[in-house]
RNA sequence: GCGGAAGUAGCUCAGUUGAUUAGAGCAUCAGCCUUCCAAGCUGAGGGUCGCGGGUUUGAGUCCCGUUUUCCGCUCCA
């Protein structure tokens, strides 16, 4: 184990020295959990997403891509459940040590006035007896006067503090009211904090009119508020899908082990919306489906399981999670839901909008079932990365830093390199590189030894190297070598298109998850 | 969030009980050499020693704070 948390570490420090992913805002030391894709980093990310897109959109014709908007109105994130599920906000007391729930405390507050109100109360009433008139001594009492406008101007402020999530009120809220911790008795309070909730920022650019909205927890609601607008458009019959890629944010607790759980993450998300009762079957379906979409990479077949939800969220009735093994264990890279009609409920009730399916073949009317597969697309990457990396001792004693990405995913499709910079070789390979530029991205390299070349192109996973030596100029071949086998062969360079392709080409890998 | 450890060049590190202008290897760049699997020669660039304060005649080195990273715990629809 302590190992693979060095080959881990290594792993992360070659991300960043050859440009795959660098701390964010490096130069001012870095902000928590979030980070960079590079100049590799970011085109071995996008062929990912375009695998994924690919697969999804062209091999059923019955699943249809959107972009929706990163802001939504902020009462999807009460329909979704969002708001309720993980608004506690909370606070420390820095003598005490001691945690608590802002909003109980200021709830505490509130009850103890209450109290001192009905204190008086019961007092004037043992005082008066029969004569007592509560209503009367609530309207003239200048005690019970002053906590009950105390109270509800607590309440009024508390209310809309909690319902704005406005931390930094509900704090001054305990500063002002003087509330102090029952064990310490002091008030040297921390922030109040709220951890595990969405980020939110501010519509509108006058602060007194700005409203607040949240940046997105996940992608899926941008999916559920669309499904009538899809549905309609696109003139779609159940069952269809809707699919989608995107960044959403969670404010975590603790983020760590990279790029694994990050605050700022990009999701790639399909719902699947079908007629009700047959969610089973299609859940099953499903977890076969995008298996097998992970296993045509070719990482290792071994490297997946499946990991079964007992405990299952408020939405779902079937879930469970692809996982892959990174050196730090059988982690999650994607999740399969059976969502019921959870969301589309929630926001019909929420909207007053019907959001139903008519089924013609039934004549009947109903909200479809969802069944979702949510995959991150940072922790495809690092799985990808994972797998690809490699320290190879090689005979003689020399040793190679090796990145077998299947070669669709390679951040560079080839390097073409002239063995030597003179008699003519650069101006010769620099013809191979238009040649195959237009198609894909190719790197041109003549600086160095061609073995250090080599190397250099072996620390990216590009797949192929293409050398231009003194031949060429008579033949018109030249050999191109593979990254894994290391092996040299000699071709036309009239054949190199072909070559390519056939190499790096995404058809060969959506043929295979197409296959049944 | 709590506890522990660390932060010196792009990377890996050295830097003595506090003392000249903070070093090395690799990497980068320019030139030479021309060689199909890195580490040949010459030269160059690159550091306010994480940041801020303090002690001191003098701080990379000692003290305090802070921040980031790593490890453990905690948390995790």
């Amino acid at each position: 184990m302590a190992t693979q948390e060095e080959t881990f570490k290594k792993l992360v420090s070659h991300c960043k020295e050859y440009g795959f992913v660098f701390p964010s805002s490096e130069i001012y030391d870095g902000l928590g959990a979030v980070y960079d894709y590079g100049q590799n980093g970011s085109e071995l990310k996008n062929n990912i997403k375009k695998y994924w897109w690919d697969a999804m959109t062209r091999l059923h014709e019955n699943i249809v891509g959107i972009d929706a908007a990163i802001f939504m109105h902020p009462t999807v994130w009460k329909a979704s459940g969002h708001v309720d599920a993980f608004n506690d906000p909370l606070i420390d007391n820095k003598d005490s040590k001691k945690r608590y729930r802002a909003d109980v405390l200021i709830e505490d507050e509130i009850a103890k006035l209450d109290d001192k109100i009905q204190k008086e109360i019961d007092k004037a009433r043992k005082r008066f007896g029969d004569k007592f008139d509560e209503a009367q001594f609530r309207a003239t009492s200048q005690h019970v006067i002053e906590h009950q406008t105390k109270r509800d101007q607590l309440h009024d402020r508390y209310k809309k503090a909690m319902n704005d999530v406005d931390l930094a009120e509900l704090k001054q809220i305990i500063l002002d009211y003087e509330i102090v911790d029952p064990i310490s008795g002091t008030r040297n309070w921390t922030d109040v904090r709220q951890f595990n909730l969405m980020f939110s920022t501010e519509m509108g650019s006058a602060s007194d009119s700005a409203s607040k909205i949240y940046l997105r927890p996940e992608t899926a609601q941008g999916i559920f508020v669309n499904y009538l607008n899809v549905q309609k458009s696109g003139r779609m019959k159940l069952p269809f899908g809707i699919a989608q890629i995107g960044k959403a944010f969670r404010n975590e607790i603790v983020a760590r082990q990279f790029v694994f759980r990050m605050r700022e993450f990009e999701q790639m998300e399909m719902q699947f919306f079908i007629k009700p009762g047959t969610e089973l079957d299609w859940f099953a379906k499903w977890k076969q489906i995008r298996l097998r979409w992970h296993k045509a990479l070719g990482l290792g077949d071994n490297k997946y399981r499946f990991h079964d939800h007992d405990k299952l969220a408020h939405y779902a009735n079937a879930a469970t999670d692809i996982e892959f093994e990174m050196p730090f264990g059988f982690k999650e890279v994607e999740g399969i839901h059976s969502r019921t009609n959870f969301d589309l409920g929630q926001h019909a009730k929420f909207s007053g909008k019907k959001i139903e399916y008519f089924d013609p073949e039934t004549k009947e009317s109903y909200t479809p079932y969802v069944i979702e597969t949510s995959i991150g697309v940072d922790r495809m990457f690092l799985s990808v990365m994972c797998a690809a990396y490699k320290e190879e001792t090689l005979e003689g004693g020399d040793s190679r830093v090796v990145l077998s990405l299947p070669a669709a995913l390679a951040p560079v499709k080839a390097c073409i390199m002239p063995l030597v910079k003179k008699d003519g070789l650069p101006d010769k390979a620099r013809e191979i590189e238009n040649l195959l530029k237009f198609d894909y991205n190719i790197q041109y390299d003549e600086k160095d030894s061609i073995g250090k070349r080599y190397r250099r192109q072996d620390a990216i996973g590009t797949p192929i190297c293409i050398t231009v030596d003194h031949d060429t100029l008579n033949d018109n071949t030249v050999t191109i070598r593979d990254r894994d086998t290391m092996l040299q062969q000699r071709v036309n360079i009239s054949d190199l298109p072909r070559i390519v392709e056939e190499k790096v080409s995404f058809k060969a890998l959506l043929q295979k998850v197409a296959q049944d």
